[in-house]
DNA sequence: CATGAATGAGCCTTCATTCAT
DNA sequence: GATGAATGAAGGCTCATTCAT
C-alpha cells in the first residue's frame, strides 16, 4: 500500500515512453507516417490511446521525438569513425558502419529518407541533413587532404553520393547481396581490402 | 443541335485526363500520396471531385496511371544514351541526362523514390526498379568491358550507387549547386571533361 | 436524306421508352430501387444516360411509370378470372393465374411488394393495394355467396391471405416446387381438382 | 481520479450499443436499409457518427447484428406455442402469437421481409427463413397428424401461406382491423373459438 | 496515472441530374 | 433527338484528439 516512490514512477514512465518511441519508429518506417494510426501504435505498444497523449502532445510531436531521440541514441556510435586518424581506415570504417547502420536501423533510415523527400518536411529533418553536409564534409576533407589523397574534394562529393545511393538502393530493394557487392566494390576501388 | 461527335468527346476527355494526371503527379510528388486528397487534386486541376472517377477507378488507380504514363512519356528520352557507342561518351550522356531528368521531373522522381521506400509498394514500382537493374546494368557492363575500362563491374556498381545518391541528395535538398558539383566531380573522375 | 416521318419518330420513341421501362423493372425488381443506378439502366437498355431524362423526369418518375404501365399492361389479363360465372371455377382460375403471374412477372411482384412495405411508399402502391381489397373482395363475396359457399366472407379473408402468402413465399425462396405444393393443397381443399 | 473500471466501461458500451441497435432496427424497418444513412441513425440515437464504428465494423455488420440480436431476444417467446400438446390449442396460440408479434415488432418484420425479397439477401436472412421451414414444418405436421386432423400436410402448407399472407398484408397496410378480421376468420375456420 | 468511449472533421467514393455540343 | 462530360451533394468510413471516470 505504500505509494510508489517518484523514482519508480519515473522509471515506469521512461519504459512506457521508450516502448512508444520504438513502436512508432518501427511502424512509421514500415508503413509510413500517414499510414500509421495512433491506435495501432498504442495497441502494439501495449498501452492505451489516451496515455499516448500523456507523453506526446500530438502525432506530429511523436514523430519529432521519435527522430530526435533515435538520432540522439545513435550519436556516439554515429560519428565514431571520424576519430580514426588514418584516412583510409576511416573510409573503411565509414563504409562498414554505413552497411551495419542500414541493416540494423532500416526503419529509421526509411523514415528519415521518406520525410526528407517531402517538400514541407519537418525542420528536424532538414537540420539533420544539413548537419551531415556542413559538419561531416569539412572533417572528411581535412583528413583526406592530410592523407595526400589527390582531388580530395571531388572524391568526397562522390563518396557522399555513393553512401546515399547505397542507402536508398538497400532501403528500396532490401537486397543485402547487392548492398555487400557495392560495399566491396568501394573497398576495392579505394584499396581498403588489406586494412 | 447535332450530337457531339465521338472525336470531340475524345478530345475533351484527353484534356481533362491530362490535367488530372499532371496535377496528381505534382501533388503526389510534393506532398506524398497519402497526404494528397482527391479534393485537393480536383480543386488544383479546376474540375469537380466526381469527374476524377469518370477517368480513374480509384485513387490507387490514379497513382498507377500517373506513374505508368509518366514513365511511358519519357521512354524514348530515357534510354537514348544507351545508343552511344563510345563508353565514355555514354557515361557523359548518362550523367547529363540524369541531372536534367532530376531537375525537370523532380516531382516524378520524388514520387517514385518515396513509393519505392514503402514496404508494400505498388507492383509497378517494383517493376520499374527491377527493369533498371536487370536491363540497364548488363548493357552498361558490356559497353564498358568493350571499352577496356578496368574493373568494369565494380565501377558499374559504384556508378549505380552514385547516380541514385545524386538523385536522393538533390530531391532532398533541392540544392542545384551541390547537384552540379557532384556531377562535375564525376566527370572529372572519369575524364569526361573534354568530350 | 429525307427526314424521318413523325410517325417513325414516335415509333422509335416508343421502342426506346419500352426498353427503358422493361430494363428498369427488371433491375428494380432484382436489386431494389435504391441499389439500381440510372447509369446501369441506361447501359443495360442500350441508351445514353441523358436520353433517360428525355423520357422521364427523374428516377422517381421512372419508378412511377414502371409500376403504372406494368400494371396497366396486365390489366385485362389481371382480372379475367372475375368473369367466370361459376365460383369454384373462378377460384381455380385465380389460383392458376396467380401461380402463373408470380412465375412470369417475378420482378414486378418483388418490386411491388418491397415498395408496399416501405412506410413512405409511393401513392400508387397504396392505390393498387387498396384496389385489390376494395374492388376485388366484394366481387368475390357476391360470387361465393351466390354459389352457396358457407361462411363465404371468412373464406375470402383466408383466401386473400393465402394468395399473398403464396406470393411472398415464392418471391422470397424462388422455390417453385413449394409454390406448386401450396397451390395444389388449395385446390384439394376447395375440391377444384375435377374442374 | 481512479481509472474507470472495466465493469463501468462495459455498462457504457452496452447502453450505447443497444441505443444504436434499436434505432437502426426502427429506421431500417421504416425506411429500408438502403435508405437509412449512418448519419441518420447516429443523429436519431443521439450519438456521433464515428461511434457507430466503435461497435460495428460496417453498415452491413450493423444490419447483421440488428437481425441476429433481435431474433435472439425473441427466441424463447418465439416458439413457445410449440410446447402446447393439443394441436388445436397450438394453432390458436400460434395465431395469437403471430398477431401479437406483428403488432409489437412491426419494424423487425418489415425489415426481414424486405431483405428476404432481395436477390442477394444476407446469408442470415436465408438461414432464418430456412429454419422456419425446416424446423417448424415437421413439428407441426407431427402434432397435427397426432391430433387426427385430416389432410394435415395440405393444411400445414395452407396455414403457412396464410400466416405469411397475414404478415405481409398487415405490414403493407398497417390495417389492424383487417388483421384481426383474418385472424378471427382463421379461428372460426379451425373451430378454435371455444378454447 | 490510465482507460477507452466519444467526437467530428475529413477522406474516398457514388450517383442523380444538368448541359454544352 | 442524343451523347456523355461535368457537377456536387451525400454516403460510408477512418482517425487524431478529448475527456469523464
Amino acid at each position: 500500500m505504500s505509494p510508489i516512490s517518484s523514482v519508480e514512477f519515473e522509471k515506469k514512465r521512461a519504459v512506457s515512453r521508450k516502448k512508444i518511441i520504438d513502436t512508432a519508429l518501427m511502424l512509421f518506417g514500415s508503413n509510413g507516417f500517414a499510414n500509421t494510426s495512433i491506435s495501432q501504435i498504442a495497441k502494439e505498444a501495449g498501452i492505451s490511446k489516451g496515455l499516448m497523449y500523456n507523453y506526446f502532445e500530438s502525432k506530429d510531436d511523436l514523430l519529432e521525438k521519435v527522430i530526435l531521440e533515435t538520432v540522439e541514441s545513435m550519436q556516439g556510435f554515429y560519428l565514431e569513425f571520424l576519430e580514426e586518424a588514418d584516412a583510409r581506415k576511416m573510409l573503411l570504417k565509414m563504409i562498414d558502419f554505413t552497411v551495419e547502420f542500414l541493416k540494423t536501423e532500416k526503419e529509421f533510415n526509411v523514415l528519415l529518407t521518406s520525410l526528407g523527400l517531402q517538400k514541407e518536411s519537418h525542420p528536424i529533418i532538414k537540420k539533420i541533413a544539413s548537419e551531415k553536409i556542413n559538419q561531416l564534409m569539412p572533417l572528411f576533407l581535412t583528413k583526406m587532404n592530410d592523407a595526400g589523397i589527390p582531388d580530395a574534394e571531388n572524391e568526397i562529393y562522390i563518396m557522399g553520393a555513393v553512401m546515399d545511393g547505397l542507402a536508398v538502393q538497400y532501403l528500396t530493394t532490401e537486397d543485402e547481396v547487392h548492398l555487400m557487392r557495392v560495399a566491396n566494390a568501394l573497398k576495392k576501388r579505394y584499396n581498403l581490402g588489406n586494412l
